[in-house]
DNA sequence: TGCCAGGCCGGGT
DNA sequence: ACCCGGCATGGC
């Protein structure tokens, strides 16, 4: 397909989405380092079992960065076993909070003062910190403007044609990044469209031929 | 009951 | 540059 085909396509389906679902209001969190604890904590997990993770971690006053930082890794990783992959998860949110005191004093501020593509490569770094979740973090918590594809976004584009099987993230997201404006407002909608779609239309019996995407 | 969920890493080709 | 097994709980 032409890249200005594509262009209009995009920016159709978007329409069409918003129009049928309306603003989204992602990501779901009260603050910006709660949106970062998510990312993480929703690695391959269900949101369901990530809230209940969030929610043990509030009980116990570790949503924050600094607690974090002190915190015994047996506590965490009790903490936020619902969430799946606990051990790991544990490691992971300690290597960004060690990143952001390394490199920013523990301050979020501090580190989304710092521009996209530096900023983006950075985190890239942290082990436990791939494109998804960095991705998700400059975006919803840093209000950068940064596509976030992930395995609903490709689905559905792939079901519509517009990227093919092989086509990874970087790919992925040079579709949405190089054929749109680059507008955070709508890269946060855009995104959590499709995954409100992917959840609540793709998979659901009944649900599919209700699909707001039908026909486009 | 088994399969899947808003990934990522490390080791192997 | 891909491909794969491992990581683990809770919901259907």
């Amino acid at each position: 397909m032409r890249q200005k085909r594509k262009s209009k396509k995009l920016l159709k389906i978007y329409q069409k989405l918003y129009n049928a679902i309306g603003p989204r209001h992602w990501w779901p969190g009260d603050s910006p380092f709660e949106v970062i604890i998510g990312a993480i904590l929703t690695q391959n997990t269900s949101w369901k079992n990530v809230e209940t993770a969030i929610k043990a971690l509030k009980e116990y006053n570790l949503l924050d960065p600094v607690r974090l930082l002190k915190v015994d890794e047996g506590i965490l990783a009790n903490t936020i076993k619902s969430s799946g992959f606990f051990n790991i998860k544990t490691k992971r949110i300690k290597n960004f909070i060690r990143f952001l005191f390394e490199n920013y004093q523990g301050s979020l501020e501090k580190m989304f003062s710092e521009n996209l593509t530096p900023l983006r490569e950075k985190l890239l770094k942290i082990n436990g910190i791939g494109p998804e979740t960095a991705d998700s973090i400059l975006l919803y918590a840093g209000g950068k403007p940064i596509f976030v594809v992930d395995a609903y976004t490709r689905k559905i584009l792939l079901r519509h044609n517009l990227i093919s099987k092989a086509a990874g993230y970087s790919e992925t997201q040079a579709l949405f990044m190089e054929n749109l404006e680059k507008d955070v407002r709508m890269f946060n909608e855009y995104h959590a469209l499709l995954v409100y779609v992917g959840k609540y239309f793709c998979k659901r019996i009944p649900g599919c031929e209700n699909c707001p995407m039908r026909g486009l």
